[in-house]
DNA sequence: CTAGTTGCAAAAGATTTGCAGACGT
DNA sequence: ACGTCTGCAAATCTTTTGCAACTAG
């Protein structure tokens, strides 16, 4: 049984085609966060018959098994209203966007991290998630 | 002459009725955090005529000018594609968005400030602007 | 006067939904 | 066989744009 599979029954979802491209692409594409439609040209592409409103059912259905990050940057521009997705691999981790060539970076910072904890201690709240996105451009 | 006037003058805009509307509906209302659509609703129930695209474009000019500072939060279930506005007083803050009620919380903290541009330089980027926001539940 | 602005309606872009047929177990 | 999916097209939602009329300076 390939490695996709179980995942997928693990999470509840039956294993049909279209929810196996799409993981396996997420788990073996370099480019690590992909919008929906990255996704569904990639597939397209390879020759797979899909469609888009399928890729955002799954998409959704990954994210709500916790298979995937939906993440929602922006392009600095103010634009893009664009959500792209990476693999949800456990480990949590922030993210770095150049505004000049689109590149990301991750990152994770254990201070950070305390300290936004304490902060929301501070003020009789604790935290359920963050996002936290720094826009860079290279040092000149 | 009225307060916003010079503010709009400042920033190179003709001082015309939608947008002294609009920053003044920023600058006296008690919730800091306004979609477009609320913007507009609250200023034509007011009695005020205007248009829901002029209220797009003003919150854009006043973006570009620096008099207010668009947000984009999850509202925690991923839906809300809706972007927020509030008045850009010149400090900056990050936010911490109460999942269950929906409350807006401001803060600031120097070390994770610090933190933030320490790490963009160790990767060889220098900070443009960056998002971070809490999404939080009060403390049981 | 005249360039900058506005309101309306239509357009656009991203994502969701209804539905009949196809598929996994 | 049966309930779950899928693809397509149409619908939704937020935001943007074209354009003719209006207005601030």
């Amino acid at each position: 049984m390939a490695g996709e599979s179980s995942e997928l029954k693990k999470a509840g979802l039956k294993v049909t085609h279209p929810r196996r491209q799409i993981l396996r692409l997420l788990e073996t594409t370099e480019q690590k966060h992909m919008t929906a439609d990255d996704i569904y040209r990639a597939l397209v592409d390879r020759g797979e018959e899909i469609g888009l409103a399928t890729v955002y059912r799954v998409l959704s259905q990954f994210e709500a098994a916790r298979l995937v990050r939906k993440h929602v940057f922006d392009d600095g521009t103010g634009r893009s209203q664009q959500a792209c997705y990476e693999l949800d691999e456990g480990e949590h981790h922030d993210h770095m966007v150049c505004l000049e060539s689109g590149e990301v970076v991750e990152f994770f910072d254990e201070a950070i991290e305390r300290r936004q904890e304490e902060i929301a201690r501070e003020h009789g709240f604790e935290i359920v998630d963050h996002s936290m996105v720094l826009y860079v451009k290279p040092k000149k």
